[in-house]
DNA sequence: GAGCACTGC
């Protein structure tokens, strides 16, 4: 009479295995799930409860469907036995995840023997371009000389930090024996802190030292005084006529000069303001808010009023705002709704000499934007004298307008021989200064944290000595900065020296162009930079320790002719400087994933994006990379146009993978929590971890570690810091960043605006942001969605689970390692994860890491992968034979995997 | 059992 059919189904999961009943009620023709004795679960077919989708309208990925509901089918089929129409009537639903929150899912008997295959995705309209090239590709490198002196300094890194690494890891091991000795003889209540030992208060000495602040020494002068001792108060007419000629002008100003906030208000003054708004770039934000208060001082209106300023979360302008200061990536975003800057009647971008990601593109934008506006846009373009005519050339041959600067002169000095350690050579160039030379700070490049603290405990130690032999040296105060460091520690290079003592700012990049400290004398420029290399081919970035370029090199120089004539120690020959090092530094869009920018320019209806025109274009087969990834994401389709997926992923601010993962969470239900998730993952790193705490912060950190890996544990953080109602105290309690917490609580905020947009355009009347409540497969599955492009598999090289814990990645198969700060770190039972970068240090580490089923894999992501058939042999095994390639050498077969190794 | 230049939306 009932003519039920059900299924066993053994499921094992974090090697535990349960044992449920599936089946269909056939009077019902609902799915229903028996728990192992037998009793009757909930219903798992209903996909209503979940999260809805962008109206009806939505079109979703167009094959999509169909593939992936044929595979479930043929699942079902095999695994039910039942009749074909049965199923077939049964998953006629309109929601292609109505099936994705079953607590149950067919075939779960083979979870073990998974094996995952590339589809070899090729974009049609890529067909033949791909081929063969991506194995030549190289990232750029800035040194001009390869074999050079400074260039192999870089690759071998500084003997001197090698040898006080080892000296520290020696250290470490002998605090850590102390301790286990003490734990073992004295009793447990007594805490045996290894902070509080005597090798370690050493160490922090030099962190003690704190002053009392006092800022800034303020002009007399009146603010009408002031602005007309400028030297862009001389030429301001004859500046005026030019720009008034010409629709393009590069102005070559000089730091001093005036140009930044002075041009603006000629501008206004001169009734540019009329026609439209004024607009001043720059690339950073404080250097937007603090010009723009600056301004509107000189000006006499409140900020916000006549003059403003826009950056990401905060909109400081109205109605009546004339001149506003932005950032370049706000301009840039706006160009995807306006096009023709209508809003704008003249544009300068400032510092165009950085040559950021949003300043290039730009350029481009905005000189079609002129072309097309014929005489109501102007464009104002500063640069560095070093690039002036190249500028220049690219804006339509404009004329070049030079204000001099108001710096003091610096004497430059080179070695003689080139350093053999540069970190020994700064250290013993500041123990000269102090000692020898007359009073004004110091300032010192480094390439990172770990040489910065490492030099200011030597600087500290060797001081400490020679104290204590001669009496009469007097203090050097020796101050580390960078950015990953806490804000309160980073305001105390500002605080003004006391008298009778030096001080020495040991620093990174950051003091290059972003930090400007008054009373800096000296500059210790050993001429090496750590910057980011990413490998468009694996995905991967690294960090690498290059020369500085010549432009860099005198912009370190010019941080000693601030506030008096000062001098710059130059750490390498001058025969280096001349003939080793590049003009300029690589601009930023060479050296970066363009997935991002491609998306817009598509967005902004750009066709044709290789031939787009960059000043300086990419390489192709970057762009290329970006236009298939983009592709993948269903975010163009086979012709390469923007499709809706597409469309609505160039809204949100961030990489497409993460957009299209919010956009996709929509339908598995769960989009308040990838939400969470993304906006942690869009921040620096929150979890805090000084030195001398290590084991106190990590045992910090493992209270919210999650057993499914990182993603969850991220969500876990933002939730406990809600529930402690966003407290700072609960965030230094925990080891965890509050910059980097009330940051990840903006970013969420805004992403909830912009899916609010989403909704209003799709005519939604719920918000579509809805929470899983707690299932925490279906925020990993939704990842997976966006993510299936980085997942590796646990083996080793002849395809076998591997012992020592490395991964490969399926795409490349390059070997990868769980990073040691994720919660997965060295814990067995997982054979597939999903990362959210790689990078490369030591090692080729994944960061962010979380388990997930394979089987997710061809469910969510059937475009790029599919599962191998049963008469294949394991992909892993064929490895030996058949090179893995996304088939870039056979047109007529771009399906299929992979190509014989002949 | 290890290491994170710097920005920006």
């Amino acid at each position: 009479m009932n003519e039920e059919v059900w299924v066993k189904v053994i499921r094992i999961y974090d090697g535990k295995i349960s044992l449920s009943m599936k089946g269909i009620d056939q009077r019902t023709g609902e799915e229903q799930v028996k728990d192992g004795q037998g009793r009757l679960g909930e219903s798992c077919t209903n996909g209503e409860s979940r999260g809805k989708r962008y109206g009806d309208t939505y079109d979703g990925p167009p094959k999509r469907k169909s593939t992936m509901d044929a595979w479930e089918l043929n699942q079902m089929r095999q695994a039910y036995g039942v009749k074909r129409s049965r199923i077939e009537g049964k998953r006629d639903v309109e929601d292609p995840f109505a099936e994705v929150d079953s607590e149950e899912e067919p075939n779960k008997e083979e979870e073990e023997d998974v094996e995952i295959q590339l589809n070899g995705t090729v974009p049609p309209f890529l067909a033949g371009k791909l081929a063969g090239n991506s194995k030549t590709y190289q990232p750029q490198k800035a040194a001009r000389i390869p074999d050079g002196s400074l260039e192999r300094i870089a690759q071998n890194g500084s003997r001197f930090m090698s040898d006080a690494r080892e000296k520290k890891m020696e250290l470490r091991k002998q605090v850590e024996r102390a301790r286990r000795e003490k734990e073992r003889d004295a009793d447990p209540m007594k805490s045996s802190d290894v902070d509080s030992s005597a090798a370690a208060t050493a160490i922090q000495a030099w962190k003690r030292q704190s002053r009392s602040a006092t800022y800034g020494i303020r002009s007399h002068k009146s603010i009408r005084e002031q602005r007309e001792s400028l030297p862009v108060f001389a030429v301001r007419d004859q500046l005026l006529n030019i720009i008034k000629e010409h629709d393009m002008t590069v102005i070559v100003g000089e730091t001093g000069s005036g140009k930044t906030t002075q041009i603006t208000q000629y501008l206004a003054e001169s009734g540019y303001g009329e026609k439209g708004i004024v607009a001043c770039t720059q690339p950073r934000r404080v250097a937007a808010i603090s010009v723009a208060k600056r301004v509107s001082e000189e000006v006499g209106c409140k900020l916000g009023d006549e003059v403003g300023y826009q950056i990401r979360f905060e909109d400081c302008t109205t109605t009546s705002t004339i001149i506003k200061y932005m950032t370049d990536g706000m301009l840039e975003r706006e160009a995807l709704v306006d096009p023709d800057m209508l809003k704008y009647s003249i544009i300068m971008l400032d510092e165009a000499h950085e040559r950021t990601v949003a300043t290039d593109v730009l350029f481009a934008l905005l000189r079609d934007a002129v072309r097309r506006r014929k005489g109501s846009l102007k464009l104002i373009i500063t640069s560095a004298t070093l690039d002036s005519s190249k500028f220049s050339h690219y804006f339509d041959d404009c004329p070049v307008f030079h204000i001099e600067g108001r710096t003091f002169p610096v004497k430059i000095y080179y070695t003689k021989q080139p350093e053999k350690d540069y970190i020994e050579a700064a250290i013993d160039t500041v123990m000269d200064i102090h000692v020898s030379n007359p009073p004004g700070d110091i300032l010192v490049f480094l390439t990172g944290r770990e040489e910065i603290e490492t030099c200011c405990e030597t600087i500290v130690q060797k001081m400490s000595t020679l104290y204590k032999s001669d009496a009469s040296v007097s203090e050097l105060i020796v101050l580390p900065i960078y950015s990953a460091m806490p804000s309160e520690m980073q305001s105390r290079i500002f605080e003004p020296t006391p008298k009778g003592k030096r001080k020495v700012v040991i620093a990174t990049n950051i003091a290059e162009t972003s930090i400007t400290i008054d009373g800096i004398y000296y500059v210790v420029d050993p001429g090496f930079v750590k910057v980011n290399a990413y490998d468009a081919k694996l995905g991967m970035d690294s960090l690498i320790v290059q020369p500085i370029s010549k432009a860099q090199a005198d912009q370190r120089s010019g941080r000693a002719g601030r506030t008096g004539p000062g001098i710059c120690y130059r750490l390498y020959t001058k025969k280096a400087y001349e003939r080793e090092m590049a003009a300029n530094t690589v601009p930023e869009i060479l050296r970066q994933n363009l997935s991002n920018t491609v998306l817009m320019l598509k967005a902004m209806g750009i066709e044709d994006v290789v031939h787009f025109g960059f000043m300086d274009r990419p390489k192709e087969q970057a762009i290329l990379a970006a236009l298939q990834e983009l592709y993948i994401l269903d975010a163009l389709d086979s012709d390469g146009r923007l499709t809706r997926t597409g469309k609505y992923m160039s809204y949100f601010p961030m990489e497409p993978l993460m957009s299209k993962t919010m956009i996709q969470s929509v339908d598995f239900g769960c989009s308040y929590e990838v939400m969470v998730i993304i906006a942690m993952l869009s921040v620096p790193d929150v979890f805090y971890r000084p030195r001398e705490q290590r084991e106190k912060a990590d045992k910090a950190k493992q209270q919210f570690d999650d057993y499914t890996g990182d993603h969850l544990t991220l969500l876990n953080v933002y939730e406990k810091w809600e529930d402690s109602e966003f407290s700072r105290t609960w965030c230094s309690d925990h080891y965890v960043h509050e910059k980097s917490m009330r940051k990840a609580r903006d970013v969420k905020i805004q992403l909830g605006k912009i899916m609010g947009q989403l909704d209003r355009r799709e005519g939604r009347r719920d918000s579509s942001i809805v929470s899983c409540k707690g299932d925490k497969e279906i925020i990993i599955k939704a990842f997976v969605s966006g993510y299936f492009k980085n997942c590796a598999k646990r083996v080793n090289n002849a395809g076998h689970y591997d012992e020592e814990g490395t991964f490969r990645t399926l795409v490349e198969n390059t070997p990868v390692h769980i990073h040691p700060s994720s919660a997965l770190f060295r814990k067995g039972g997982i054979d597939y994860v999903m990362y959210h970068t790689l990078i490369l240090t030591n090692q080729e580490y994944m960061q962010c890491v979380t388990k997930i089923d394979a089987r997710w894999l061809v469910k969510y992501a059937p475009r790029f992968y599919k599962q191998a058939a049963e008469n294949e042999l394991s992909l892993m095994k064929k490895r030996e034979k058949i090179e893995p390639l996304w088939n870039r050498f056979d047109q007529g077969q771009e399906w299929r995997l992979s190509r014989g190794r002949r």
